[in-house]
DNA sequence: ACAGGATGTCTAGTGGCGCTAGGATGTAGT
DNA sequence: ACTACATCCTAGCGCCACTAGACATCCTGT
């Protein structure tokens, strides 16, 4: 009875995961507009119902994507962090890897930032990969800077507004790197012009 | 029967502002997901058919929704420019305005930018209302600063970021005013912290 | 004045959507 | 062997955006 409970609950994670991939792989073939219930369903072989024993509707289908790309976020953020060459490009290298991401999985990205999923942000809910990728562009400002929180979430704002208003068409696609420059470098200034020795309590982390 | 016409016309041109308007209190009533093209032929009184003679589908109808909206926002951008008490906090009042008009008219808002629309942007058939709106940001920074589209589209972006993570949750609605003020401080700050004297080229219009 | 044609509008439908009720099928424990 | 249960599928609901074709209405030329 146990062993026979614990191969279902193996079989039935696996086939959780089944899905989630086979929607996300069919997001980035063909978009989101593609990805109905049906062909879903069809694609991993199963009947529409079986999606909803493991899914309360398409919509936490889609929040189990965006949770997996948070996780990928998360990953590829650190990595560009911890390969910055010295700690004051940190900013910088974070947040050029932040539009790739967004750049090169347009699908995931939106799963994660624009759909409505039923992911908590920002609270006691928050699952863990999401904070673990904002604790990448916290980590930026310097640990007594106590409203680092607030600039990285100005940053990852203006960020995300770069990767989605770019991605609809309404800035120009090819303007991305001369934007990031400029948002750079006045994020990492310190405020009202402040010389480089005083930059204490707000500025970036120093080299 | 060119007197006909002309009435013919009218009524036409009368229609499809009602069609708009119709579309646009809906979606502000009860949001765009309950603006159906049944719901909205029942509201203006007349089957759909009638909608898809006038807009090429909903798509078109969304987009003639974000136009209005476009003109607005260019209004409310540059009443809100001219009434700053000087030059120096004009990026500031037109900042606040435009997280204003995000908050204060969501629907209309997505309309116009997150939502897939027929517009233009950026280029040579941009129509005019959005071009303004776009200009008033433009026409905060140094007419002699030749970066200045770049930085218009910069703090456009970052004020978009704001306004839809905010909206969709994914960053405490609470926080706009701090994340507004230090935005603002770091755009209109010059790069690389030079004195306020030097700021010739790339700082915002002085006082 | 009136027939013929253009114009405009509606009824009724198509195929696809997310989602679900209820029955068939196979497995587990007595 | 038989009951009880879990699993899965067929079939269908009400909705969607969108369209074909019938019908009515109005204008125009004789």
């Amino acid at each position: 009875m146990s062993a026979i409970n614990e191969r279902r609950e193996r079989e039935r994670a696996h086939r959780h995961q089944l899905i989630v991939t086979a929607a996300r792989e069919l997001a980035e073939a063909e978009g989101w507009e593609a990805v109905t219930t049906r062909r879903l369903a069809e694609r991993v072989e199963y009947s529409q119902p079986v999606l909803y024993s493991h899914f309360n509707g398409k919509d936490a289908i889609v929040s189990a994507v965006a949770l997996d790309g948070f996780g990928e976020l998360a990953a590829h953020l650190r990595g560009a962090r911890q390969a910055a060459p010295e700690p004051g490009q940190a900013l910088r290298a974070l947040c050029r890897a932040y539009l790739e991401f967004a750049t090169e999985r347009p699908a995931l990205y939106q799963a994660m930032f624009v759909m409505p999923t039923d992911l908590k942000f920002a609270s006691t809910e928050t699952p863990p990969p999401l904070r673990a990728a904002f604790d990448e562009f916290v980590s930026c400002f310097r640990p007594d800077n106590e409203r680092r929180e607030l600039f990285a979430e100005v940053t990852w704002s203006a960020l995300h507004g770069m990767a989605v208003l770019s991605d609809s068409g309404r800035i120009p696609a090819d303007g991305q790197e001369e934007r990031l420059d400029f948002l750079v470098t006045q994020i990492a200034d310190t405020p009202n012009g402040a010389p480089k020795g005083s930059r204490a309590t707000t500025g970036p982390l120093p080299a």
